[in-house]
DNA sequence: TTTTATTGATTGAACGTTCAATAAAAAAAT
DNA sequence: ATTTTTTTATTGAACGTTCAATCAATAAAA
């Protein structure tokens, strides 16, 4: 049933059928047979419009950095110059974002995070993804504690976001995201208890 | 030049080929030719040891899991009936132990990580430590809080541990121990601020 | 001579990629 | 409106490669 206008509908289908195929089965058993068979088309298909299986798995990642990218924006552009415990607040909140703790989406990334070890493409979108939450979130430290501090709060918030998110990827339940977002909202009043006096939830 | 009483010595090169093959081109590429050819032997001897590869790696995972436990125990050992905090700190150092932090371990840990999603056997391994480590430190602060704050606190130093490990796998650089140590520390004394007067480093 | 340890060529299964063939829609011609 | 032609999208069998597992042959120690 070709029509004209397919390219960024199999696109989008291949990377959403990629996820599933992840989560179903994991990394390794993802064969490019499985993932057409997820889209409801043939393998050759994946060759066609991704060059091959490397380019679907490389578009696949970006697509799930980019949503990631997008869900904290999203959150942060609506509070203009807020005080830093609210934008640190909307990068947790964005980390813990119902695009990113569903089920295929939260194995399909921590798949490509142990992948990425050995893989450079992979690695290089890895790097920027952490150094922007990194720096993302040192800079609004920095609005509140001489610099050696916030570089402090800034990698230990990020290890407790990644280690939130981690540690669900992996629980049989799935991630609970509400409480994952309570404990690194926990974490970040403690972190500021010392400079601010009103803690806010 | 076959001697008796080879088992031993040959499973234990085998489990070590096997973290250098994964640390060197990742689980994905760690075929049995490659990891025989690291520890100097045939590919056919890992059948005969481990009944096949996926012998290996389960034997593998099992050893890093076993030191883990091991660096933990011995350090809270010589602590008898010491403080809580003085426990926890025991339990953090064990996990940033030498042992644990060594590139072919961490990578090789994380990539099992990511592959026990999947694997039945591997999951299991992957439970009984992760919730060794989680009833540990609730059982900690539980003599210090009411059980919900108790299960706040465990959860939430968990998962800074694991995420403190996690982004040190991946870091090119490796993890830096004594950080991470240090800023799991820094998380354990504000957990415990509200409950203790002198905090130790 | 017997036992134990090890090899490595072979086997069969599974994988990603390719590409000639095909089918359907769109455009052009009648 | 129909028919024909062209374009676009898709298929799936075939191919070459790679892998883990096997096992008869071998070699060294006991």
């Amino acid at each position: 049933m070709p029509k004209v206008g397919m390219e960024p509908i199999r696109r989008q289908q291949l990377i959403q059928a990629t996820m599933a195929a992840i989560d179903e089965v994991g990394l390794a058993d993802a064969t490019v047979i499985r993932i057409a068979g997820h889209a409801g088309v043939s393998a050759g298909i994946i060759s066609h419009y991704f060059g091959g299986k490397d380019g679907l798995l490389e578009a696949t990642m970006r697509q799930i950095l980019t949503d990631l990218g997008d869900a904290v924006a999203a959150r942060r552009r609506s509070l203009g110059d807020a005080s830093p415990r609210a934008h640190i607040g909307a990068i947790i909140d964005g980390n813990f974002d119902r695009s990113q703790v569903s089920g295929p989406v939260a194995k399909t990334w921590l798949a490509f995070w142990a992948s990425s070890m050995h893989k450079p493409q992979l690695q290089r979108l890895q790097q920027v993804n952490d150094r922007r939450l990194y720096s993302n979130l040192c800079s609004q430290f920095r609005r509140l504690m001489p610099r050696a501090k916030a570089r402090h709060a800034a990698q230990g918030l990020a290890a407790t976001i990644d280690g939130l998110w981690l540690r669900g990827a992996l629980t049989p339940e799935g991630l609970d995201a509400e409480s994952a977002r309570r404990l690194a909202h926990d974490y970040l009043n403690q972190l500021l208890a010392n400079h601010e006096s009103t803690p806010v939830s």
